[in-house]
DNA sequence: CCTACCGATCGGTAGG
DNA sequence: CCTACCGATCGGTAGG
């Protein structure tokens, strides 16, 4: 571990860390992972550019620790809170609920939607470490997601004929037009069709 | 109307402005309606920036004209096509025919995805002409969708209670799902998904 | 963590 | 449609 600063401790070094990627998040959020300058950020912060790029030693870092954090908000937001409940059908509606929620609340951590949207429409026709970061990302969630289904269906909540990986695909394809409904049209009754597509979709 | 240059004539002119405008939809495409750069786009196109830039004005007339013919393009090669259908599910069923090929085989026009997406997902949480006219084309599609699910319910060749604005609702969402499917996944499976989902879609 | 700096590129303009 | 240029900003580095 390399101290970063004469003048700050590891653990306010890892403080500061912590501001600017949560402040960078939010940037990227509004105009993209491209968009999030390293000048912007540090004015943003009352930094300088180098004392924020000594952090990460490159924009590329940077917008790699910014999606890593995401996931963990993502995680502990829309995952966690429904993992103790009881697998199937049950738990499958309570990740709904804490995904539309998501994407309608956390506005202080994303302002402009869906950071993984933006990403994979901003890096889905280039190469590069970021866009398989993302790849990675909605792959892993989109086989979660499948696993859930696979289990109610398992526990006899859902048809025997269910296509665990069809319900995947089609439940990111809701929370995609809801992400839209959110913050290009500012919707208000965008989670109730959410919701009355999300029971479609599960209806089959 | 005000001659551009004193060595082509307005005829000329105007066919070099159509292959900026096609080159900027692909460039944007690939790196958004903001990473469409003056400079790139002129050295692509083997002119000065002056050059380019002498046809708009300004960049912001540079995306509108872009996103324009865009519009020109989906509108050619998505609801033309099935215009002198017979209205209901015949019509609505081709629509999603030559929009789900629209995504898959536009690659030289489009090669980073559907030029609107990424344009929704880049100008939501802004402000401005762009994103207003974002929001517009975005509206009058999905009223336009709406509209045909309803001829279709008129029509008997759906049920009466079916609530079009909801369906095209989730359609955008199937075909937002099918987008990304193309580009980030590559998946050579995206249109018997997405077939599926449709079908899931109207089936309600 | 800062100041001071680098070359490259940005959108845009003047003038022809 | 070009050359030549403008101030601003980009990502990044040197050195402390």
């Amino acid at each position: 571990m390399v101290d970063m600063s004469p003048r700050k401790s590891a653990v306010e070094a890892r403080g500061t860390r912590d501001r600017i990627v949560a402040r960078g998040m939010a940037l990227a959020s509004v105009d993209g992972l491209e968009g999030l300058t390293i000048g912007r950020l540090a004015a943003d912060l009352g930094m300088s550019k180098a004392g924020v790029l000594g952090h990460f030693g490159t924009k590329q870092a940077l917008q790699l620790a910014a999606l890593r954090t995401a996931s963990e908000v993502f995680t502990r937001t829309v995952w966690r809170p429904v993992e103790h409940l009881e697998p199937g059908l049950t738990r499958l509606r309570a990740l709904f609920g804490t995904w539309a929620d998501y994407l309608e609340t956390e506005r202080d951590s994303f302002p402009g939607g869906c950071l993984f949207t933006t990403a994979s429409i901003e890096f889905d026709a280039r190469g590069g470490p970021v866009r398989d970061f993302v790849a990675r990302l909605f792959t892993a969630w989109r086989r979660r997601l499948a696993g859930e289904v696979r289990t109610a269906v398992a526990h006899g909540d859902l048809p025997a004929d269910t296509d665990p990986e069809q319900v995947a695909f089609e439940v990111f394809g809701v929370f995609f037009a809801l992400n839209q409904e959110i913050h290009l049209f500012g919707a208000a009754d965008a989670v109730a069709r959410t919701r009355r597509a999300l029971d479609r979709v599960l209806a089959g």
